[in-house]
DNA sequence: ATGGTGGAAGCTCCA
């Protein structure tokens, strides 16, 4: 079983992108991030004649998750319980016995503002929701705007105390995986400077000037049965990309 | 030079 998160930034601009990317990648489940769509003009059709069945949970402009699936999706729930946000940052739903958990965590603009204020609290509530899970076969999947280790960043101490890469952020990091999830990238050796997020500015991508913030989480009887997880650049190296790119975990 | 680019909406906000 193959397990996909890609924050596309806009499904209508980036879905002949992404119908390229789920026929060479073929993840039998996607997670979408920033596809600043209503419901009422996701494209599911579209999806559907390339092999997919979609549960989402969109917004105009902003935010916005679904899931993909090649198989039945079951039990949809939307948001995290007990935390009041009309921003569709969360999508959940089970597929061959998996929950699948689909996230975009606030970005957090900066340490002090009002919304690195609420990315925290944001956090606070899905660890304390992941934390009570009794789901066995959970995996969290999504752009989680934190990059957890200074490995993750080009330039750790450039990047130090800023946003995506304060302590307070790896600190609520490390809180999400301590209630038993493992970051699937890292069960792995990996090479050096692997990023999953360029800015558009600065020709930031051709420089290498990168973030890991995008995440696949497994609880621990996944962890064992993961064989690898990789960053796919093929869809950041394309005209008119989206700022992020593919992670893939592979399930057996 | 506290810069720059992109998406969506619509003459600005968000990342």
């Amino acid at each position: 079983m193959r397990l996909g998160t890609w924050n596309v930034n806009s499904l209508r601009v980036r879905l002949p992108h992404l119908l390229d990317w789920l026929r060479d990648a073929k993840p039998d489940v996607a997670c979408l991030q920033e596809t600043k769509t209503e419901d009422a003009n996701f494209p599911v059709s579209e999806l559907r004649a390339a092999g997919y069945e979609s549960v989402f949970c969109g917004q105009k402009s902003y935010n916005g998750v679904a899931i993909l699936s090649r198989t039945p999706i079951a039990d949809v729930a939307y948001g995290i319980p007990d935390f009041a946000d009309d921003l569709k940052r969360c999508i959940h739903a089970t597929v061959n016995g998996v929950r699948i958990v689909c996230l975009y965590a606030p970005n957090g603009e900066a340490p002090g503002t009002e919304k690195y204020a609420y990315k925290l609290r944001w956090y606070e509530a899905l660890t304390r929701w992941l934390g009570q899970s009794k789901v066995a076969d959970l995996a969290v999947l999504g752009d989680l705007n934190i990059a957890p280790e200074p490995r993750d960043v080009h330039n750790p101490k450039r990047w130090e105390g800023k946003i995506h890469f304060s302590e307070p952020e790896r600190a609520a990091f490390r809180a999400v995986t301590n209630v038993g999830l493992k970051d699937a990238f890292r069960l792995f050796d990996q090479p050096e400077k692997q990023f999953t997020w360029w800015d558009y500015r600065l020709n930031a991508f051709d420089r290498g000037w990168g973030l890991r913030i995008d995440h696949i989480l497994l609880s621990t009887g996944l962890a064992k049965r993961c064989t690898g997880c990789t960053i796919d650049l093929a869809p950041r190296r394309r005209e008119r990309p989206s700022d992020h790119t593919p992670v893939i975990a592979e399930l057996n």
